[in-house]
DNA sequence: TTAGATGCAAAGGGTTTGCAACGTC
DNA sequence: GACGTTGCAAACCCTTTGCATCTAA
């Protein structure tokens, strides 16, 4: 059903149909630099197109991420969160004000291979999130 | 209101007051050497206390987390997970089975540090889940 | 024309909460 | 007796789903 083309192309033409909520959602999620709710994302596309409703944007949402145009955090608290960045990387999370960062710290591939040869896992990847306070947060 | 007795006493003591179905539930958590839901406890313990409401599993489950008597995960899934162990550990999730698995992998503080140097957060701790198959499923 | 995508509303699953009754100190 | 705790059920919140309608190809 879903066919994901070579990184270059628009994978939205991939998918069976387009639809102007789909590309909304998309674009949304992608220049969000927060990592937004379904929820938010709702709030934002219903600016333009008024009448979307909640539904669909689950529905898109489940489908970008099966396509691997966007990515899913579900470790943060136990709300969905939805990022625009596929890249492998990590997240911090501020304990006071909610908010959370990408963080640049470079990721560990090694890690994994560790854990398989110690444990006899096959491990595909990981997630490491901090928790703290944010510099806003500490005064 | 719940105050922190040494970890030598018994903490369920510094609550303020004893019940046979918190005793249960902590028991549970302890015992358990999965990752359960409060679900999962609330079966457990019905079995020593029949008639005890899913709404006091809950309950209780949040008191002793805040008490530090047990541990909560929500990387996992978007399922709250509890954890007898309250000692700083990582996590193997086989995305065949679903099994959570504690990983022995040495804790590596000093990440904390770094990233507060490097980002100027306050970094309290930290979560580290790995995805992959376990053993069991590879075959 | 055909099948995917939408909007709507209802249903689902996990968790919290109000309240009267109960239990502990 | 005071007040924390319970059982029950309703409420809540986030997410999914059924269905008739719409729309892209």
């Amino acid at each position: 059903m879903i066919v994901i083309t070579t990184p270059q192309g628009n994978i939205l033409d991939s998918m069976p149909r387009k639809s102007k909520q789909r590309e909304a959602i998309f674009e949304t999620v992608r220049e969000a630099n927060s990592h937004p709710t379904a929820e938010w994302v709702y709030e934002q596309v219903r600016k333009e197109i008024p009448n979307i409703s909640l539904g669909t944007v689950y529905r898109n949402l489940k489908l970008l991420k099966q396509a691997g145009m966007i990515s899913e955090l579900n470790f943060i608290d136990n709300l969905s969160r939805f990022n625009g960045n596929v890249q492998h990387h990590y997240h911090f999370k501020c304990e006071q004000c909610g908010n959370i960062f990408d963080v640049n710290e470079p990721v560990n591939k090694e890690l994994d291979n560790r854990l398989a040869r110690e444990n006899g896992f096959k491990v595909f990847h990981h997630q490491l999130g901090f928790y703290g306070l944010c510099k806003d947060c500490q005064s």
